[in-house]
DNA sequence: AGAAAAATGATTGACGTACCTCAATTCCTA
DNA sequence: TAGGAATTGAGGTACGTCAATCATTTTTCT
């Protein structure tokens, strides 16, 4: 009924078991011959180590760590939310999951965070500090594997990054926003920081394609709302007197802010928002927003999982496999 | 180091370790107090089985199987490749996948395939027949927990469908095609077959949105490619010599065909398809193509796998957990 | 040939749970 | 209060693997 057991193995190699587990372990001590026996005898029956009972003998547990900002609203609620859920489905697979709360833009209170960490393995949602990778180095140095979640730490030594390509969400944006458009007009583009790096990303890819390919749209300078809403409705508003708009790419947070301000406009501008949460999914009802970009968090913390097993297990990740798909929410499929 | 064990559940209960089994596994034969005892014991302790043990102790292996149609283009063969990579992975957690190639629309094949079945669960996509559904419904009567992937069979008891919401799908295709499309003109549907329920979801999807918002836009009435190249651009072709042509909706396969039409014509018509395949994927670089949209089959065949794993386990399900988020490609996000 | 080194076999005890048997204790009822 | 039934305890074996130890055999080198 079950699959063929080391017993098996050992059978069809005619050696002993002691010899089998040295060469599946490489405890090192056997000859090229009998290894070579042992190899042909798992490939000939089919051999595949029974993980469960593996990890049962072995003890193992894995312990990973989530270190990411918290937050009651929008995305990290969303984040929060479902690292939750994955947490209590993972215990009785013996995946512990602690959650290590911290704050948006705080590097000292980060770095605490990370300076006394047990896990084997972290997920981590941080400033692009130096401070920051200085400390996740340390982590990686003394053993434990590191993948970045939506925010990457590229001068870290992190085994990868888990979350959409920025860039390409930048300029799935602006190919949309010029599709929609037909005639000319200017664009804002606000930014929740000029200084994080998934945010310029976004930017920086959505200005290319609108140079590219729309030219008779003109872009704005970039502003900074701070993913705070009243910065945002104030800054679109400020826009707006200024000139009109066709078009809004919203890169940050703060949407209900935008969604006041578009709600008050004249002639409501195409805009395209980053992360489907209540509120911008009721923009999309309401039509105040056209187009939300999203990250889903459920697949990223799945993912980051994943991939945190398949590296404290010593498994080959093949390059890119933590890139997210960037999911596209029109008012029809919410 | 390890979470409580039922040792310590015992020892927290104050009864010995068969009360525990016999409450856990509810065998019957323990007093009420007993139970209350130990399951108390259970929340004080925060005892969690380990599954790992569990199903080694138990000898259990997970017996899943795939009927689908075989085919070595387009999104079939991305399934199956998916299904491959999958049953690769899942061995070693003693979960056995076995996959059993249909054709498409051969009734009485798919019936001979479910009759002779042996398995825990079954995912199948299948025609939605009579004699199919009965079959089902019998595997399902006897044991065997059915779900269904990309096509579902709603008369059968299958315990849910996993895959796109296809009446969604082709409301965004609408959505889309009408917010590209400023001026007025005729677009042609095509569907594989006009007998296969999700094509008319999506078609009726497609038609609603397009009364609704887009009246200026005219449709002609839906013709049947059958799936297939030649056919597809036949059918374009002779669509385009009648009239111009602004949108093309392709619902089923054959995208081959429809590029090769689109790439003669004058006029470039906006084209949404469905299914990222080679063939799709190259008509969104070249311009032929203006939007996919996609389910994706890894994710599809993971979700399946989850599904039916809970299922056995006796596990709830939660109601449209199923659902497969519908992708979007467009030239910059493939 | 003899000694050292290398390779191999045999065996054992975990890991946490399931499932079974047999004996001992408590409970209820006539 | 005896008799039977229900409940509880104690203990064992098994699952497949890991990680040891120790004894034995084979190979290698001088």
């Amino acid at each position: 009924m079950s699959g063929p057991t080391i017993h098996d193995v050992a059978k069809a190699a005619q050696v002993s078991l002691a010899t089998v587990d040295r060469v599946l372990n490489n405890r090192g001590g056997v000859s090229a011959k009998a290894e070579a026996r042992v190899r042909a005898a798992v490939a000939q029956t089919g051999y595949v180590r029974n993980l469960a009972a593996a990890n049962l003998s072995r003890r193992r547990v894995y312990r990973f760590c989530f270190v990411v900002p918290s937050g009651d609203t929008g995305f990290v609620a969303l984040l929060h939310a479902a690292l939750e859920r994955e947490r209590a489905r993972l215990v009785e697979e013996q995946i512990l999951i602690q959650i290590v709360p911290t704050h948006a833009f705080d590097v000292a209170g980060q770095v605490a965070a990370l300076r006394d960490l047990d896990c084997d393995a972290l997920a981590i949602m941080a400033s692009e500090a130096p401070e920051v990778q200085e400390e996740v180095d340390r982590l990686i140095a003394s053993g434990v594997k590191v993948v970045t979640l939506v925010a990457d730490l590229p001068q870290s030594g992190r085994a990868c990054y888990i979350g959409i390509d920025n860039v390409a969400a930048g300029r799935t944006a602006a190919d949309f926003m010029g599709r929609f458009l037909g005639e000319a007009g200017s664009i804002l583009m606000i930014a929740g920081s000029l200084s994080s790096r998934d945010h310029m990303e976004r930017l920086m890819g959505f200005r290319a394609v609108m140079m590219e390919r729309f030219s008779h749209l003109s872009l704005l300078s970039a502003v900074e709302g701070n993913d705070d809403a009243d910065t945002v409705e104030r800054l679109v508003m400020a826009a707006m007197e200024d000139q009109p708009l066709v078009g809004i790419y919203a890169i940050g947070a703060g949407n209900r802010g935008l969604v006041r301000a578009v709600q008050k406009a004249g002639s409501k501008p195409v805009t395209i928002v980053h992360e489907l949460t209540l509120v911008s999914r009721q923009g999309l009802r309401d039509g105040a927003i056209d187009l939300v970009l999203d990250q889903d968090t459920s697949t990223a913390v799945t993912t980051a999982v994943s991939m945190m097993r398949d590296l404290t297990e010593g498994r080959e990740i093949a390059v890119g496999s933590g890139r997210i798909h960037l999911n596209i929410y029109s008012r029809e499929n919410i």
